[in-house]
DNA sequence: CTGTTAGCGCCTTCAA
DNA sequence: TTGAAGGCGCTAACAG
C-alpha cells in the first residue's frame, strides 16, 4: 500500500536543485535555464514522475477538467456527441469526465456530487426523462462552476443551451408525410413534461394545421420513453376502426419499436403504414425499411456546447452569457415513408 | 474568478469549534458527541459544503475512483459493459471515470495520463486495435495501481484479465454453419496482432478440421476493422469463381457490413451466402436478416471484471494476483443462416 | 536565473 | 470528547 510516488523534491534532490526551479521547469517557465530544464524534463520523464493534481488543484482552485453527465449510453447519439466534446476539450487542453445518469434522477444527482468531488471547472449535461427537480444542478452556479445544457435543457434556469429546433424538424417531417399523400398521421410522444417532446408535438400539429388536417387526439399518444411499451401502442393504433396510414414516432428508438411492430402485425412499411422517427441514429440506416428520420447535427451541437461552456468558464462569474442556440435540423428520407 | 468554496474552517468558525472536530463529525468518527455531529451535519448540508477531495487525496494518497478506457462508444458493446462496471463500482463506494480512446494508440497514452493525473486506484481497460507497445500501461504497475484488461486484452502483463472464449464461441459458430450444410465457409478476420482476432480465426479453422473441410487461404481475409472497407473484401470473396456460401465475421459491425454488402449484390442471405458475427451488438436483431451472431456476456465481464480489480486495490502490491477469467459465449441463431 | 517562504483544505498524530 | 500542530505535493509571491 506504501505506493509513495516520484515528487518535486525527488527530482530536486537527485539534481541538486530547489524545488521551486524544478517545479518551474516542469511547468514550462521561461526564467529557468535551458539546461536545468532538460536536466529536469529528462530525469522526470524517466522516472515515472506525474504532476499530482491534485495538490496544483488545491492551490489553483482549477482541475482543467470539464464534467460530462449524459442520461444513456445506448444509442449512438449521446456517443458521438461525447467524441465532438472531448476532441474540442481536449485542443483547448481540457481533461473530460464522462458520467452517464441512466436515466435516472436519482443516477443524475449522484453524477452531481461526483462531479463537485472532483472539482471539475465546468459541467456538460443532458437530463434524464425523470428529471423535474434541478437544485442538484442550481447548485453548480452557487459555487460558480459553469453549466451548459445540450438538447435536454432546463428551462428554469438561466444559463446557455444549446438545443435543435425540434418544433421545425418535426413540422418538416410531418410536412413530408402530409406532402407524400398521408392522412391519418399518429404521433408517438415522449411525456409532456420533457420540452423537447413538446415542442416536436407542437411540429406535429403546426404541420397537420397548415395542411387543413384535423387533429386527432386519439391519434397521439404520450409515453415515458420506456421502448418496451411501443409495441402496445403501436398495436392500439393499427386496430383502431380508422388506422393511421403515417405514424412519427418521438425519435428514433421508438420508430424502431414501431417499425417492428407493424411487420410483425403483416403489414407493409410504406405502403399501408409509413414511419418517421427523430436522431437518425447509426441503426435507422441499417434497418429494413431503413427508416426516414430527422438527423440532428451531433458533432456541431457537441462543438457549440463544448465552446460555450469553455468560452463561460473563462470569464468572471458576474459576467456569464446566458444565451440558447438553436441548430438546424435536417430530413433524412430513406425508405420508411 | 473568486470561487470560494465552504471549507471546514468556515464551519468550524460559525459553530465555534475546531476544525478537527468539525473534520471528525464529518468522517463520521465515534469520538464526536452526538450533539456536535449533527450541528456539523446540518450546517455543512445547509451551506452547499462539499469536502475537497484533492485535499483529501494528497493526504491519502486515494482517490476512491476507478479508471476505465475503452477503444469505442459506438458499438453498444462497451456501453452495456460500463453500465454494467458503473454499477458494481458504485455499490462498492467507488467514483468511475470513463475515457475512451477512439481506437487510437496516441490518445490511449493521453488516456492514461489522465488517469494517472487523477491518481485513480485502479484501471480497467480495453486496448485499441492499434496498440502494440504497453510502456504506458506498465507504468501503472510500476505506480502500485492495479489494472485489469477485458476482452482486449495484453498478453506480456502479467495481470487479471477477462476475456470471453472466443476460440471456442468461433468455433461453434462456424461448425452451426457447417451443420446447416455451408461447405465453403469465408472469414472476415481482424488484425493478426489483435489477439482476440486471432483466437476466432482459430475457432474458425477447427470446426473446420474437424469436419474435413480443406481451409483455403482465399477464404480468409484480415483486416484493420475499419468497417468502410468491408464492401470490398465481400465483393472480391463473392466475385470468386467458386464463391463462398457462407461468411463468419469477426465481429457484429463486420457482419453488418457483410449483410449490406451481400444484399446490395442481389444475393440472398441465407439462401445464397450466410452470415455469423460475433457480439450480439444491439442492432444485430433489428437489421434484415436478423443476424445470427456470438454474444458475450456482457453484464458478467463488467461484473467480473470490475470485482477483480476491487480486490486487487484492496491487495498489498506484493500480494497482487494474476489470474485469468474466460468466461462462456452464447451462439444466438437468427435469420442470417 | 535561482532559492526561500507561506500556504491551498484536510487528516492525523499528540496532548489536554 | 476536544484542541493544536504538522504535513500531504505543489505553486506563488518574495527575495537574492
Amino acid at each position: 500500500m506504501k505506493r509513495r510516488q516520484v515528487t518535486i523534491i525527488d527530482i530536486a534532490k537527485a539534481l541538486n536543485l530547489s524545488k521551486s526551479t524544478v517545479s518551474r521547469a516542469l511547468t514550462g517557465h521561461k526564467s529557468v535555464s535551458e539546461q536545468t530544464r532538460e536536466a529536469v524534463l529528462e530525469y522526470a520523464a524517466q522516472s515515472d514522475y506525474q504532476r499530482n493534481m491534485h495538490a496544483i488543484s488545491l492551490i489553483t482552485h482549477k482541475t482543467n477538467t470539464i464534467g460530462i453527465i449524459v442520461p444513456e449510453f445506448m444509442s449512438s447519439f449521446f456517443p458521438q456527441i461525447i467524441m465532438e466534446v472531448q476532441e474540442v476539450a481536449t485542443r483547448a487542453g481540457y481533461n473530460t469526465v464522462i458520467c452517464q445518469s441512466n436515466e435516472t434522477y436519482e443516477t443524475e444527482v449522484a453524477n452531481t456530487k461526483v462531479m463537485l468531488a472532483n472539482q471539475v471547472d465546468g459541467v456538460l449535461i443532458s437530463i434524464t426523462r425523470e428529471t423535474k427537480n434541478f437544485d442538484h444542478l442550481k447548485v453548480f452556479q452557487r459555487k460558480g462552476i459553469p453549466i451548459v445544457f445540450f438538447n435536454r435543457v432546463c428551462d428554469e434556469m438561466n444559463v446557455p443551451k444549446v438545443i435543435v429546433d425540434d418544433y421545425d424538424g418535426a413540422f418538416h417531417a410531418v410536412e413530408h408525410l402530409i406532402l407524400r399523400g398521408h392522412k391519418r398521421i399518429a404521433h408517438i410522444a415522449g411525456p409532456p413534461s420533457l420540452v423537447i417532446s413538446a415542442r416536436r408535438l407542437n411540429g406535429y400539429k403546426a404541420a397537420l394545421k397548415k395542411h387543413d388536417i384535423p387533429i386527432d387526439e386519439e391519434l397521439i399518444i404520450h409515453y415515458d420513453l420506456n421502448v418496451e411499451k411501443v409495441k402496445i401502442y403501436v398495436n392500439h393504433l393499427l386496430s383502431l376502426p380508422n388506422r393511421p396510414d403515417a405514424i412519427f414516432a418521438v425519435n428514433d428508438p421508438t420508430a424502431i419499436e414501431t417499425i417492428l411492430a407493424i411487420k410483425k402485425a403483416g403489414l407493409r412499411i410504406p405502403g399501408d403504414v409509413a414511419v418517421v422517427g427523430f436522431s437518425n441514429d447509426f441503426v435507422s440506416g441499417l434497418i429494413e425499411p431503413a427508416l426516414t428520420t430527422v438527423a440532428q447535427p451531433v458533432k456541431e451541437i457537441g462543438k457549440v456546447a463544448t465552446q460555450m461552456l469553455i468560452d463561460q468558464m473563462k470569464r468572471d462569474v458576474n459576467e456569464w452569457k446566458s444565451m440558447i442556440k438553436v441548430l438546424k435540423t435536417q430530413l433524412i428520407v430513406r425508405s420508411s415513408s
